[in-house]
DNA sequence: ATGAGCTAGCTTTTT
DNA sequence: GCTAGCTCAT
């Protein structure tokens, strides 16, 4: 059991490797999510969907959401979708199906929320779909209430072993336990200094108190590091060192001393894209491939800088993560069409594609098909048959309609009967329902893009062997199982770094609200700020012989120029493990070093030498 | 029904 | 700087 796509793949490799021909079977490997799905797909019937279930992501989760919350009279303004998903999620991850939710009474939030979490679920089931929660709460409920089902895993998986277990949330660990129940064999791999997901449920303490939930537990305690050189672990372990909350564990490594750890204090955001870059050319890209190289940023919209820099001066990369593939609009409004054609239930995707390409329905014969079907109890789709068939839809939207209900039970025909296969299946609803010409009317840039990336969509469905598992493949892909082929630098956010290993790793933007964030403090205080000095600890530490942490003292951030000041963290690091250099003003020094000396309390206000300096050198 | 034009709010991290 | 969501003219 792993985490990511990414690391499940790793490991369907190394297994693979070691096992040679016998490594068939290996379908148990995988993600929480991708094993749970398959699961579930199995005994769907026991919490009343249907095993051609939807997952849906986080966009559908949103809108069905806004459409509850305007039926019910919630006001998204005052209650925004995002924060309720995100309390339901919180339930979720705690293994509470409705029913079961215990409202804090003092929690006015909680008390709105819950009513919508129960008909958010009912319509979850009416669309057969599953959010990512639903994937392992459902299974969990399944093997709870199902002596038999749970028998049966339980004894045929006599052997189970987990990885990254300080990011497991409750609902997980209950499914581990479950599913260990027979045999008492689980492995379980971790480190909670790197535990950097909480945020999504995680608890630490499933890791913490293994030993008393499984008795007769082996602890092993892993303290020899074979990927980073000395300087590298003396400054990751040397910052860890400021959290209270650890365990404490001290690291040794057989790797040698090594580079220093640089420090690089820039003028703004893109002197500091710029010196990124020049120490790549210069000096890196003689002694590593641009494949072991990799930019890792606390927020996603940070790669932007060096994007734009890196194609400046033609330098090759790669961006992990950020708008995926699968979540721009034209590819989800492909795999709307297929899943609807599979799953006439799918009402997200009808309402996605009714009108695109534009069948003259408009917003009001849509409220009226909702309102249709809420009465009989039927799909968007069923209505609109209905409602066609008693001619209560407008003259104008009746032509699109019928044209689209007819299209539909061509496609079914098509692939059903006709058995045309999903690559065929998505050629012919480009041709007929108009939404190739549409793109192609257009002949801008933008469109030619969209173009592209459908043809690049139809290219990867022929990687699998049919639609259900494209379906299911495109609901739980992430940006970080994308190409990694060609000789490109690697930018991502240090979560998804998690479990990666590069030579060289460039660290930029530590600086105070950034990194640690804000919105982290903000709402989790003390606690918050631990898990952002952790996230510290899992950046430096995917470095093997390079780390260079840089930071700037102003950057444009959403359309302004703010000014900004070192890190906190920088000052937790070890001097005599760094090599500081500022390129703040090539004018006066280009290499000197400068002492940033901060050992004072950092408060509201207060600013760093470094900006300090540069105030009274712009004076 | 549709599209242009405007404004408010926003980005932390992801299966 | 970007976009979802609103208003207004056609």
């Amino acid at each position: 059991m792993t985490f990511t796509n990414k690391a499940a793949k790793e490991m369907q490799n190394r297994v693979s490797k070691i096992l040679g021909s016998a490594a068939i079977g290996l379908s148990w490997l995988g993600t929480f999510h991708s094993i749970c799905a398959k699961l579930l797909r199995k005994h769907a019937s026991a919490v009343n969907l249907n095993s051609n279930f939807t997952i849906i992501d986080s966009d559908d989760q949103i809108r069905l959401i806004k459409n509850i919350c305007k039926a019910e009279n919630i006001d998204v303004k005052q209650l925004s979708p995002r924060f309720i998903l995100a309390i339901i999620d919180r339930w979720k991850n705690k293994g509470y199906y409705p029913p079961e939710v215990i409202v804090n009474k003092k929690d006015l939030y909680e008390k709105t929320i819950l009513p919508l979490y129960k008909i958010y679920q009912q319509k979850l089931t009416d669309l057969n779909s599953c959010d990512f929660g639903d994937l392992i709460l459902h299974t969990v409920k399944i093997l709870e209430y199902n002596l038999d089902v749970r028998e049966i895993y339980s004894k045929n998986f006599k052997y189970i072993l987990v990885d990254e277990y300080q990011d497991t949330n409750f609902i997980q660990s209950k499914w581990l336990n479950l599913l260990s129940e027979k045999n008492k064999n689980i492995c379980c791999v971790g480190d909670d200094d790197q535990s950097i997901y909480s945020w999504r449920g995680a608890e630490i303490k499933n890791f913490l108190e293994f030993d008393q939930v499984y008795k007769n537990t082996k602890v092993i305690r892993l303290e020899q590091n074979y990927r980073s050189s000395q300087n590298i672990l003396s400054v990751a372990s040397n910052l860890i060192a400021n959290n209270q909350n650890r365990v404490g564990k001290t690291l040794i490594t057989t790797m040698e001393e090594g580079d220093l750890v640089q420090l690089n204090c820039f003028k703004n955001g893109k002197d500091e894209a710029v010196g990124v870059s020049d120490e790549i050319e210069k000096k890196i890209k003689k002694k590593f491939s641009y494949n072991n190289i990799a930019i890792l940023v606390r927020a996603i919209f940070q790669t932007r800088e060096f994007e734009e820099r890196f194609l400046k001066i033609g330098m090759p990369y790669r961006i992990l993560g950020g708008t995926k593939f699968y979540e721009r609009a034209e590819i989800k409004d492909c795999v709307a069409y297929l899943r609807l054609i599979y799953q006439e239930r799918d009402d997200l995707a009808f309402e996605r594609i009714i009108n695109n390409p534009k069948r003259s329905i408009g917003e009001s014969t849509l409220k009226n098909i909702h309102k249709f079907a809420k009465e009989n109890n039927l799909n968007l789709e069923r209505a609109s048959i209905k409602m066609l068939e008693k001619n209560l839809i407008k003259p104008k939207a009746k032509i699109g309609l019928s044209l689209f209900i007819n299209s539909l039970n061509k496609w079914r025909y098509d692939f059903k009967i006709k058995k045309s296969t999903h690559v065929k299946l998505l050629q012919i609803v480009l041709d007929e329902s108009g939404y190739s010409a549409m793109l192609k009317n257009k002949k801008d840039l933008d469109n030619q893009n969209r173009l592209e990336n459908i043809k690049e969509l139809l290219n990867a469905m022929k990687e699998f062997d049919n639609l259900e598992n494209f379906l299911e493949h495109v609901s739980l892909a992430t940006s970080v199982d994308q190409e990694w082929d060609g000789e490109k630098i690697n930018m991502m956010t240090m979560h998804a770094a998690k479990g990666l290993e590069f030579d060289v790793v460039f660290l930029p933007g530590w600086e105070e609200g950034l990194f640690p964030h804000q919105k982290s403090i903000e709402e989790k205080g003390q606690k918050g700020l631990e898990e952002e000095r952790r996230l510290a600890y899992v950046g430096i530490t995917r470095a093997k012989k390079k780390a260079i942490i840089s930071f700037s003292m102003n950057r444009f951030y959403q359309g302004d120029w703010i000014d900004s000041m070192a890190s906190r963290f920088i000052d937790e690091l070890p001097e005599k493990h760094l090599e500081k250099n500022s390129f703040f003003d090539e004018e006066i020094n280009d290499t000197n070093d400068f002492d940033f000396n901060q050992d004072f309390e950092i408060e509201e206000g207060t600013r760093s030498p470094g900006w300090i300096r540069y105030q009274k050198r712009i004076k």
